[in-house]
RNA sequence: GUGGGUGUAGCUCAACAGGUUAGAGCACUGGGUUGUGGCCCCAGAGGCUGUGGGUUCGAGUCCCAUCACUCACCCCA
């Protein structure tokens, strides 16, 4: 029996790769050109970070998280999300003390225990950017741009940003209470689920998606329509700044978000070809997080973008040959040759040259098409008669033009120039 | 957690209604050129048909179970 991969976490590999660093780099350079810094924090934290943070009410804390103890009994959890962390970490290096820093990126694995479907894995990753410390609307209005903007950036077309106002402290546990109140009219035409939700969490009845909630949800009062006055021109500023970049988005005033900790402004991006998990991004404002988690009172935005779902939709990018071609390929008809290029190829490559060697004395002709595979510019090919003569062969593989050219101390220094040359 | 679909060579897929030795393309190896790639030609290798039971003279094919993958519900990135 052959040892798999655990259900819903996958191997990365060539070409998908080379694609997934592509876009990693994308996301840094965009990233320190809006002033975050990186962060990176560990994989596995106490559970009660995420209890407390994610809330317990939430279906990620309910069933998703992969929770267990380690060898002295303490109940860790593999991070279903990077917020969490970033802020514990923080709070805990006081990093909300230095005034340059106060964006924070972080690109890594997280964890939740899901039936695996499209777009929705196991083990997926997350690129996740925040901003600390600042409460104004602007910064809303910037995360939602740059997280837009690097979409775009990577190619993705027909996106669309969605976003809505959820209150804060003050405004929505009187919003919450008329909610309530309404939604108990209709009692006992929710689908089970929205019964629950009921009182455990009413807002998340907006999103449910059985016709029959969704209908008793469309008269319902929206959080947007009873905002306080701080609130509102809050929200009112977010769509301002949003413009004057025009970068468009759609009022959604059902949308409301899985973590509990959001207040104010949350987004989210949808794309068309993910299914039934349409949304490659998403995030929103935390104000309370911080004191929440034990630290100091301080206001906040954040965004997650998730890698698979960003590379469904990029799918067609992944037939590019992105893997560079070999600039040597060394081709040796027999031990003694070998030997007296080894060397030679190390060399070449601290030099910089990407060089690859046959590794199996075979027949000239399959080391040929070995080379060829690999798409190799130049292949060098020492025999008995150049051994004979202290020669080696350098064929160019696309003009076919082959040359010789002495084997000796100064091989290593004659290639590069003549690399070099046929490059200009 | 609930429901549907699919499991045959490394990959993509065939195999009439249950019937001989499970095939093809691509990929792989060797040869066609004593030591020169792509195209072409020839040959070769590669399979416990996901696994375990059952029905049958006979199972890749039918039945049951199980596992894996996948899609959807739920939820979210």
């Amino acid at each position: 029996m052959v040892v798999s991969a655990i259900k819903g976490m996958s191997d990365i590999y060539s070409p998908e790769v080379e694609v997934w660093r592509e876009i990693e780099e994308k996301a840094r350079q965009l990233f320190l050109r809006f002033g975050f810094r990186e962060i990176r924090t560990p994989v596995v934290e106490k559970a009660e970070l995420f209890a407390r943070s994610i809330g317990e009410d939430t279906d990620i804390v309910q069933k998703e998280m992969y929770t267990f103890p380690d060898r002295k009994g303490a109940l860790l959890t593999l991070r279903p999300e990077a917020t969490a962390s970033i802020v514990r970490a923080i709070i805990q290096h006081r990093l909300h003390n230095i005034p340059t820093m106060g964006k924070f990126f972080t690109i890594g694995p997280m964890f939740r225990y899901e039936r695996p479907q499209k777009g929705r894995y196991r083990q997926f990753h997350q690129i996740d950017a925040e901003v600390i410390g600042f409460e104004d609307p602007v910064v809303d209005a910037e995360a939602m741009y740059l997280a837009m903007l690097f979409l775009e950036e990577t190619g993705l077309r027909n996106i669309e940003l969605r976003i809505n106002s959820l209150g804060c402290s003050l405004c929505r546990p009187p919003y919450k209470k008329r909610l309530v109140e309404y939604l108990k009219n209709y009692e006992t035409s929710f689908c089970k689920d929205c019964a629950r939700r009921l009182n455990s969490n009413p807002l998340r009845v907006f999103d449910c998606k059985v016709p029959g909630c969704r209908e008793i949800v469309s008269g319902a009062p929206k959080v947007t329509d009873s905002l306080c006055e701080h609130c509102r021109q809050h929200f009112e500023k977010v769509c301002f700044y949003l413009d004057e970049v025009k970068c468009g988005y759609k009022h959604d005033r059902n949308l409301v978000r899985g973590l509990d900790y959001y207040n104010r402004t949350a987004f989210e991006i949808v794309a068309g070809g993910l299914g039934a998990q349409n949304a490659v991004g998403g995030g929103g404002r935390y104000d309370g997080l911080f004191a929440e988690l034990g630290g100091p009172d301080i206001p906040a935005v954040g965004f997650a973008i998730g890698m698979e779902r960003l590379m469904i939709l990029l799918k067609a990018e992944v037939k590019k040959e992105r893997v560079k071609r070999p600039d040597i390929y060394f081709i040796a008809l027999n031990e003694e040759a070998r030997e007296k290029f080894f060397g030679l190829a190390q060399n070449l490559r601290k030099r910089g040259l990407y060089v690859e060697l046959g590794y199996e004395l075979r027949s000239l002709k399959s080391q040929m098409r070995r080379a060829n595979k690999f798409g190799s510019s130049h292949v060098i090919i020492v025999g008995e008669s150049e051994l004979e003569k202290k020669t080696a062969i350098l064929r160019n593989m696309d003009t076919k033009e082959q040359s010789e050219l002495p084997l000796d101390n100064n091989t290593e220094q004659v290639l590069i120039e003549k690399l070099s040359k046929e490059n200009e």
